[in-house]
DNA sequence: GTCTATATATCGATAGAC
DNA sequence: GTCTATCGATATATAGAC
């Protein structure tokens, strides 16, 4: 038995606010909209969330979470591998991110810069951290002889962009399973550092 | 001696309504926040463009104008190239406009959804011509021998993208030059789709 | 934890004087 | 073409009854 850490109610407005921020943009979507789709009043949702960047802030801290979680477990797994499969490792569990939490990824994405000040700062530097990761590999792939770049940080740059770009247009509907899609950015990948 | 297509004013407004989509968004920037920069009130607006929606269409028509002259400039010089080398060619261009129009490339990867209904269709349309362009030189590449991939879709997309994201990160403060720039995606391209 | 009612501010857009 | 003044709608957020 534990504790619940929000409470259904709280659990929905998160939902919809994922669906809404991630489509409609933060500033495009208003706090009664939330509530209207959560079924309750505007005023209501002041007893879940002090306010609306609170919602945002929560949204953002779970996308990242999320995200690191993705490539955490795949590490694990590929902790003696060679640097070549971990650099593949890592784009595969980055795209598969992308595809699946399309949601998230528009909210790390698109809507960060609404955050207050201080929560758009550690957002940043989650970010630099996500990034850091690959272009660790990638040097560790370079200094193996195992990959050549005319430049390492560019080409981290495209690689990730690439993958994020998968939440804009990827629709799971049977054409092209998940995997499929992570098989052919890897291949990209593995070609552009080769 | 022409007909200026439009007033000093009206290229002000356009000016700082650029900069404000661009950095805060459509749906985050006001009709007053533009005013007030170009220096003028609120009301004063309506001289120029009936209404907020009208300035992103405008704005939206004269990015993706400036988008495919970049790359209708480049293609007249290619006309008798091989595949390959307009492939180059084009992403070369398209490299170089998110590197340098960098408002005008926010507007049009971010904000579209916020037109009306038949200038967003309009808007579509304009981008995936874009796109199908790229596709075509790619299927030239692909039916003369000098490219292979396992999807084409996908690798242009990929390609498309990881260009697009220049204008987030790119500034040229000394370090990396614009033509260099575009030597490393041209390269990389190049590998993506060797 | 929900509701109604409301405070306060700002939004896009309009009216009419100059 | 600019201004002041304002309309009507909507925004975030709060107060207090139940």
């Amino acid at each position: 038995m534990s504790t619940p850490r929000t409470t259904p109610t709280g659990t929905e407005i998160r939902r919809v606010a994922r669906y809404m921020f991630a489509t409609r943009g933060f500033a495009g979507t208003s706090i009664r909209d939330i509530a209207h789709e959560v079924g309750i009043q505007g005023a209501s949702m002041y007893n879940h969330f002090a306010s609306k960047e609170e919602i945002l802030w929560d949204l953002t801290l779970s996308a990242f979470e999320a995200l690191n979680k993705s490539w955490g477990e795949i590490d694990i797994q590929l902790q003696d591998a060679d640097p070549t499969e971990r650099l593949a490792g890592f784009v595969r569990a980055h795209v598969r991110y992308h595809a699946t939490r399309t949601r998230d990824a528009c909210i790390i994405n698109a809507e960060l810069h609404r955050l207050l000040p201080d929560h758009y700062d550690q957002a940043l530097a989650m970010r630099d951290a996500y990034q850091a990761v690959l272009l660790s590999l990638l040097n560790e792939c370079l200094a193996a002889g195992r990959a050549s770049t005319t430049n390492a940080r560019v080409t981290v740059f495209a690689i990730l962009q690439m993958g994020v770009a998968v939440s804009g247009w990827y629709r799971d509907d049977g054409t092209l399973s998940v995997d499929e899609l992570c098989d052919i950015y890897v291949n990209l990948a593995l070609k552009m550092i080769g």
